[in-house]
DNA sequence: GTCTATATACGGATAGAC
DNA sequence: GTCTATCCGTATATAGAC
């Protein structure tokens, strides 16, 4: 599967994910027509991960916040209660697609290396189609307040535990060599992160998501498989 | 090498750093006394690397700042004139030392395996021995201004680079395998980043430096070497 | 629903006593 | 050399007009 063929399939859209939000928080805004809060979620979600992106969530005074929305700093409090709740939504967001896309294409295979692959290239490609939300949740975690920096942490916890399940399950199966899983784990998710961590790096060199996919299973492939020969054997 | 040979051979202290500090900003100091700016800056970068790196540099306000160090705020701008300026005093002081202390060690070697594996620990050991300077760097870099944030780009493409030669160097004599060598370096570095990024998870499950410099090796050997089998056989 | 004007607090930085 | 008190700008958040 290529990049191409994973944005059709999975379907996600600023226009998706405001809608999502509004359904979620719904009870939150004190605006009521939907088509007005979808309309302005758009623009406040995709300044605020601008902005935040940029020179930090803290730096980003509701000043600046409001010249990139276009709406007045009155107009913006209707929408979240303060900055704090602000950047709750982001994070909550964040997560929950993360959490949905995640789980459900990765549980289905059973062969080992085939779902590794999967894990590998579902989370490279998601990363690229949400990497404002990626990078921000990086980036801004040590920032949080402890319940928000709390899940945080827990949600890293969980995606190495994704992929040291895997490892383990493939070492069981004799396919992959007997590595500490954990910290292959952990290997490979900085590798991972690093694709949305270094955009400018990439973008500046010329790399492709497929491109980085692709390199990245070789090398992981070449570090866990017996022998690389043997990769192109088994499939 | 292990870590404790690495810290006995470098000589890395507080103290030292501070000298140094002083050495290279004494006429920014209102203060004269040797003895006394350098005890203060001992406190100083302490005190803000700590705050910094738990909750970001802008989030430090002075008063925050002030208790930490136990110096009053009035004092604290005896050593600089503005945040900004301490900004960047962390700054030039932690790319003096890496520059120093990297170039030192990794060039006086031939063999590109031998410089691969040199390269890879002095980093992890370096990063390890100035693990707040480190993460200061990463994650605080998107917050300066312009001219900063360029050193600092500049920096993370100059290490990028090193490893990149030693990958060509190695392509060239025939022992590494022949993947491009940018993407290669850049995957290298972000493993070794993750030491420093991560900390809170490696201290968690105990992982030290050295282990962590060990299973980084293996994995990147297993990665570059035409077989696993044959690296234990060329040295 | 959205705006402008403003209350209130907190930030960095300085002056001047000690 | 260090401290306290204070200036002044800018931050978040709200009130109330439109």
């Amino acid at each position: 599967m290529n990049y191409a063929a994973f944005r059709q399939k999975i379907h996600i859209s600023r226009e998706d994910i405001c809608l999502n939000i509004y359904a979620q928080n719904r009870e939150k805004f004190r605006i009521k027509k939907e088509k007005t809060v979808v309309k302005n979620l758009g623009k406040i979600f995709t300044a605020a991960l601008k902005i935040s992106n940029e020179k930090g969530f803290q730096a980003m005074s509701m000043r600046n916040f409001s010249k990139e929305t276009g709406l007045s700093i009155g107009a913006l409090y209707s929408y979240f209660s303060s900055k704090d709740e602000l950047l709750e939504m982001i994070q909550r967001q964040g997560r929950l697609m993360v959490k949905r896309l995640l789980d459900d294409h990765i549980l289905a295979l059973e062969d080992p290396l085939d779902r590794l692959r999967k894990a590998i290239c579902i989370h490279i490609y998601l990363s690229e189609a949400l990497q404002p939300w990626f990078y921000f949740s990086y980036m801004e975690a040590k920032n949080m307040n402890r319940a928000e920096k709390e899940k945080a942490l827990a949600s890293e916890l969980a995606t190495d535990l994704i992929f040291a399940d895997i490892i383990r399950q493939g070492q069981s199966s004799g396919t992959f060599l007997p590595r500490d899983p954990q910290l292959t784990a952990g290997l490979i998710k900085a590798i991972l992160q690093d694709w949305y961590l270094k955009r400018w790096k990439h973008a500046k060199r010329k790399i492709s998501v497929d491109q980085y996919a692709r390199f990245v299973l070789e090398c992981v492939e070449a570090m866990i498989l017996p022998c690389p020969a043997l990769a192109g054997i088994r499939k």
